[in-house]
DNA sequence: AGACGTACCTGACCGC
DNA sequence: TGCGGTCAGGTACGTC
């Protein structure tokens, strides 16, 4: 799935190819159910209005209507959406479509831990799965000060601090690792015992690994594609994700790979003892 | 509060 | 070729 920078990149791709267009018709293409299941009152609800704008609040898309209805599209770990030409055959995982005029936009999941919703523009606000995200990175509001603020009030680890979206959202369990490995920062470092020194070098390295990244649109490994099928370039970027037993880049010690609550962190244990 | 397990799913890959 | 086990980029929920 798609992290931060991979669902910018259909952010920014949406916004060149289908903003300002008008939506015929939707439909859903399946009845299996995504992580709840899409409302049908959706094909109604989007017919015949204008794409006016898409915007993103941390992992979620969201496609703004000129009806005041916001459409909420989250990837989960391997959806995809993806721009087809109109005589396009649906296939496998294909679960919902939506007519624009010469063309469609077709919602791919295999896995179904995606995400497919609709909801009044002015109340999104308040939508239930937005009112514990943290800050955005990206933006105005995070700033060196809010980070050392967060990390002083939190005895998480420093990967789980990163992975947890109430704290700062957009950060997956890919750029957890690279952003900690960049930053000299242990997976296992209790956050509120990080130094503001460290602190503003993490900060630095939250942020410049995100725009990077989405600079080369985003990163490619099974199931994450841009709108057009193409790959992403960042993970020939990796330094220490997927690289067990490789040599690190910096020291030349082995990268190493551990179990943090249940999903894998690489790390290279010389470089990483802040 | 946070660690940890579980659940939701399919598909790729590896060893036998 | 098939079978079982393991792993995968996310997130929510329950329990201790």
């Amino acid at each position: 799935m798609p992290e931060l920078p991979e669902v910018e990149t259909v952010c920014q791709e949406l916004r060149k190819h289908v903003k300002g267009k008008l939506i015929k018709t939707s439909c859903l293409i399946t009845n299996l159910r995504l992580r709840k299941e899409i409302p049908k009152s959706i094909e109604t609800i989007v017919s015949n209005t204008l794409i006016q704008d898409i915007s993103r609040r941390g992992k979620y898309i969201l496609i703004h209507l000129k009806n005041g209805y916001s459409l909420v599209i989250h990837l989960g770990m391997s959806g995809k959406i993806l721009i087809k030409p109109v005589d396009y055959n649906f296939i496998k995982h294909d679960h919902m479509v939506f007519y624009l005029e010469n063309l469609l936009l077709v919602y791919n999941d295999a896995r179904r831990f995606g995400l497919i919703d609709i909801v009044e523009s002015k109340k999104i606000e308040n939508y239930s799965y937005f009112s514990k995200l943290g800050v955005e990175p990206l933006s105005e509001a995070f700033t060196p000060e809010v980070l050392i603020k967060l990390l002083k009030s939190s005895k998480a680890n420093a990967k789980a601090f990163l992975m947890n979206s109430e704290n700062i959202v957009g950060i997956g369990n890919i750029y957890a690792s690279e952003i900690l490995f960049k930053s000299g920062i242990s997976p296992f470092k209790c956050v509120y015992e990080i130094s503001e020194q460290r602190a503003d070098l993490l900060y630095k390295n939250i942020v410049e690994t995100l725009i990077e990244s989405i600079h080369f649109g985003g990163s490619t490994l099974k199931d994450y594609s841009k709108v057009n099928g193409e790959s992403g370039y960042f993970q020939n970027n990796f330094k220490v994700y997927g690289k067990e037993a490789e040599a690190c880049v910096v020291c030349d010690n082995e990268i190493k790979r551990v179990n943090q609550n249940g999903r894998s962190t690489f790390f290279c244990e010389m470089c990483q003892r802040s």
